[in-house]
DNA sequence: GTCTATAATATGATAGAC
DNA sequence: GTCTATCATATTATAGAC
C-alpha cells in the first residue's frame, strides 16, 4: 500500500516496519481519445469507455461502501462489474484511483440538497423539504451515504481538501441564510451549524445505521409506510421538538 | 481471510476465486489459570495477563476505529500496544478474535445511557440528560463511537445477534416509557423509535463525523465552549424544535 | 510467556502476446 | 482493449527454541 508514500494518503494506519519505500512511480494517465479517426467512431468509442468506467464505478461503490477500501479487493470489484481484473486496471491505474473516483462522484450528489436553501423561502417548508430529500437519498442511495460516512470516520484523508473548501463554503453560505431566518423571527434561535448537523445526522442515520434501524423496527425505508413515518417524525422532531407544547396537555 | 469460512463471518465481500476453503481449524482457547500454584502468585499473574490484554484491546480499538478491521494489521496493533506480534497472537488467537473482543467491550458502554429512562422521570429532563451523556461519550470515547458506526455500516456481521436481542429488547422497554410519556401528555406525539434514532444520530454525529464538524466549525468537543454549545443546541432542537414558537416573533 | 524464523496465501500491479 | 501469466509484497498465522 505505501507505494505512493507522499501524496494524498489513503486511510491506513502508518506502517511500522517500512521496508524501502519505493520512489513513487509515475502512473500513466487514463485512456483518453487517442487522436484522429472518423468522428462517429471516436464518439462511439468514447461512449463505450465511459459506459464501462461507469459500470466499474457502480460496482466499486457497492463494495467500498460496505467493506471499505481495504475490505474490498480489485478482484471482487472486477467480478461484480463483470470485467477481468487486468481489464479493470486498464481503466483505473490502481485501486486507490478507483476509490477516489468513486468518492469524487459522491461529493456532488452529497452537497446538492443543501443548495436549495435561500432566504426568501419559508424556513419550515425549506427544512421540511430538505429532510424529505435527504431521506429519499438515504432510501435510494444508501451506499453513497455509507461510503461518505466511512470516509468521514477514517478522517476523510481523500476528501479533506474538498471538505475544507467546497463544503465549508457552502455551509457558510447556507448558515447565513439560516441566521437571516432567525433574525427575522421565522426560526427559533438556533446555531446554524448545529442545526445543519442535526439535519444531516437524523436523515443519514436511516442509511448508515440501516441495519440497526431494521433490527429494531423490522422495517426499512423501502417500505413506503415506514418511509413516510420517518419523514413525518424527523420533520416533527427537528421542527417542533419532542416537548409537549402549549396546545397539547402540559406536564409540569 | 476465509480461513474459518462458516462461523460468524467478518465484514468482507465474498471472495470470487476461492481456492480450497480449508476445514476450519479449531483454535486453542485463551490462556487461563494453568492450575495450582501459590494463590498470591496466581492472582498476580492473572492480573498481569488481564492488564496486557487490556493494553492490547485499547490499542486495537484506536486503530480499528479509524481504519477498520482490514485497514489495520496485527503488526500495527502490536506496535501500538508495545508488544511483539507473536506475543499478541499469544493473547488473542487471531485478528478476528481480537476484533470481536473489542466490539464486545463496546456494546455494554453503548447501551448504558439509554437504561436511564424511567416513567416517573420528567421526560424533558431525562432526554436532556441523555443528550448530555451521549455527547460526553462522543467527546471522551470517540473511537468507541466510530467503531460502532463502522460495524453498523458493514452490516454488523459480528453484532447482528446482539442487535437482534439485547438492543432490541432494551429499545422496546424504553419505547414503552416514551409512549407512556406521550400518553400522559408530557411529550409531543412522536414515535418512540424515531425519537431514539434522532437522539442517537444527533449525538453520535459529533464523534463519527468529527472531522467534518471540525472542518466546518474549526472546533471540537474538547473545546469546553463548543461542547456546551453542542449540548445546548442539540437539546433545544430535539426538545423545542427549530420552528419559531408563540413566545418569539412569528413569521407568516 | 516471549522471541526468531518461516510457512502460507491473498492481493496489488506489471509485462507482453494477441 | 483484452487477455494470460507472472512478479512482488504485505500480512496472517504457525513452529519451535529459549
Amino acid at each position: 500500500m505505501p507505494k505512493t508514500a507522499a501524496a494524498g494518503k489513503p486511510a491506513r494506519a502508518p506502517a511500522k516496519t517500512v521496508k524501502t519505500a519505493k520512489p513513487a512511480k509515475v502512473k500513466r494517465a487514463l485512456p483518453r481519445a487517442p487522436a484522429a479517426r472518423s468522428p462517429a467512431a471516436v464518439s462511439r468509442r468514447l461512449r463505450q469507455i465511459e459506459d464501462k468506467r461507469s459500470v466499474i464505478l457502480t460496482a466499486a461503490l457497492g463494495l467500498f461502501s460496505r467493506f471499505g477500501l481495504h475490505g474490498t479487493s480489485i478482484d471482487q470489484v472486477a467480478a461484480r462489474a463483470d470485467v477481468s481484473k487486468s481489464n479493470l486496471l486498464y481503466y483505473f491505474a490502481n485501486k486507490e484511483e478507483l476509490y477516489v473516483c468513486v468518492l469524487r462522484d459522491l461529493l456532488a450528489v452529497w452537497l446538492e440538497p443543501l443548495r436549495g436553501f435561500s432566504p426568501e423561502q419559508d424556513p419550515r417548508k425549506a427544512i421540511g423539504d430538505y429532510i424529505r430529500r435527504k431521506l429519499v437519498i438515504s432510501r435510494d442511495r444508501p451506499d453513497a451515504s455509507r461510503l461518505f460516512c466511512l470516509e468521514m470516520i477514517q478522517g476523510a484523508p481523500l476528501l479533506r481538501d474538498e471538505l475544507g473548501r467546497e463544503l465549508r463554503d457552502l455551509v457558510e453560505r447556507k448558515s447565513e441564510v439560516i441566521r437571516q431566518w432567525v433574525a427575522d423571527g421565522k426560526l427559533a434561535p438556533v446555531d446554524p451549524h448545529h442545526l445543519i448537523f442535526a439535519l444531516w445526522a437524523t436523515t443519514q442515520h436511516y442509511a448508515d445505521f440501516g441495519v440497526q434501524v431494521q433490527a429494531i423496527t423490522g422495517r426499512t425505508l423501502d417500505d413506503p409506510g415506514f418511509f413516510e413515518e420517518a419523514v413525518d417524525n424527523v420533520q416533527r422532531i427537528v421542527l417542533q421538538g419532542a416537548s409537549a407544547h402549549a396546545d397539547s396537555a402540559s406536564g409540569r
